[in-house]
DNA sequence: ACCTGAACACCGTTCAAGT
DNA sequence: ACCTGAACACCGTTCAAGT
């Protein structure tokens, strides 16, 4: 939304912001509460420079972490064209396990600087909603899961993938939510993919 | 854990204490930003004596959760001497969505105060994993479960919940996660309980 | 039009002095 | 044994002066 302005950044303002954006990933992916005023000098820029760009904390890490969700969300689509709808969606959930436990640093920024609900909210109108849509309408279409659930739901239903510590054994504990919501989604589905008969 | 000393306190020292819990209470829960110091003066404690009591403000916010948290984990028992082990579940999921949401203010601030994972799991170790225990245990003898949940798994399932604005039409949000979960637990149960019969 | 960096304000933390 | 509150350090934010 704020990336059309009515005049293009001055090339030398746009490198300053690209630089701080780049810093920033790798900054607060080793310590989610990397001083501002580290990044800033680090990508060689004042403070007011920076202050210029991002007016907050806040603005600068939904903007990184904005942009590193984007990636996932972008494989959503390609997943379907290679896949069955319910395949397709277990591997994106699978993949944005993957990125939720690299991006753990920058989960922790965001989670410290937005002092909102919804760390993933946020991100909610972003491009991960649109993933999550089509991901949702295949499947409901296939009758792979329970008509009627939302992007909300589904958000909401795999939220913890976030409280997983990454350094931890996280596989087994993300396969083992993932799992349970999965089955969750599946209850009430026209067709049972598992288990075509009782018996 | 910490809460046994060799010398019990001093009964001013025991006083001081107490106030500090209180007044963070209602301080944090207003504002989960609230300032250490401004804790300290409503309590009428200098900076040394606050911090004798909490070296650090993650101390402090953990204490005051894991309070609260144990209110409700405290129903547990009781639900499940009044109720069905399913019914038992359901409502005690219902009950902690309530605590959640009351206490949204106070979550806020445990994210942004402890840098790491599972706000929820930290407490983990405490009574709420205790009543989660109790409540999973029951269900899997009825066999309106499936067997082999932990209550990682669980508390993983309903992380949802701290995600969820409390200010805006938090309740039907907060149901249909809670169906999911719980359509989630059910799959792969020995008894189905909402349909006996297929037909 | 954009940048720099010193200056300011605020908050967490420590510690010398008190009872 | 515990308390007070001034002092220190650090970080976010602003702004006058520069190009």
């Amino acid at each position: 939304m704020q990336d059309e302005r009515s005049t293009p950044l001055r090339p030398d303002a746009q490198r300053n912001r690209e630089r701080i954006l780049e810093v920033a990933l790798t900054e607060l992916t080793r310590a989610a509460d990397a001083p501002l005023s580290t990044i800033a000098k680090k990508a060689g820029v004042g403070q007011g420079t920076f202050y210029r760009n991002f007016p907050n904390r806040e603005a600068l890490v939904l903007e990184v972490y904005r942009y590193e969700m984007q990636q996932v969300a972008d494989t959503a689509v390609q997943l379907l064209r290679s896949r069955t709808p319910d395949q397709a969606l277990r591997e994106w959930m699978d993949r944005l396990a993957q990125y939720a436990m690299a991006k753990a640093g920058l989960a922790d920024a965001l989670r410290k600087s937005t002092g909102r609900y919804g760390s993933l909210a946020q991100l909610g109108h972003g491009p991960v909603t649109r993933a999550v849509t089509l991901l949702l309408n295949a499947n409901e279409q296939a009758g792979t899961i329970r008509p009627g659930l939302t992007p909300d739901d589904f958000v909401l239903a795999i939220a913890g993938l976030w409280q997983i510590d990454p350094h931890r054994d996280w596989q087994p504990r993300a396969k083992r939510l993932l799992d349970l919501v999965m089955d969750g989604l599946r209850a009430g589905a026209i067709r049972s993919p598992g288990r075509p008969e009782p018996d």
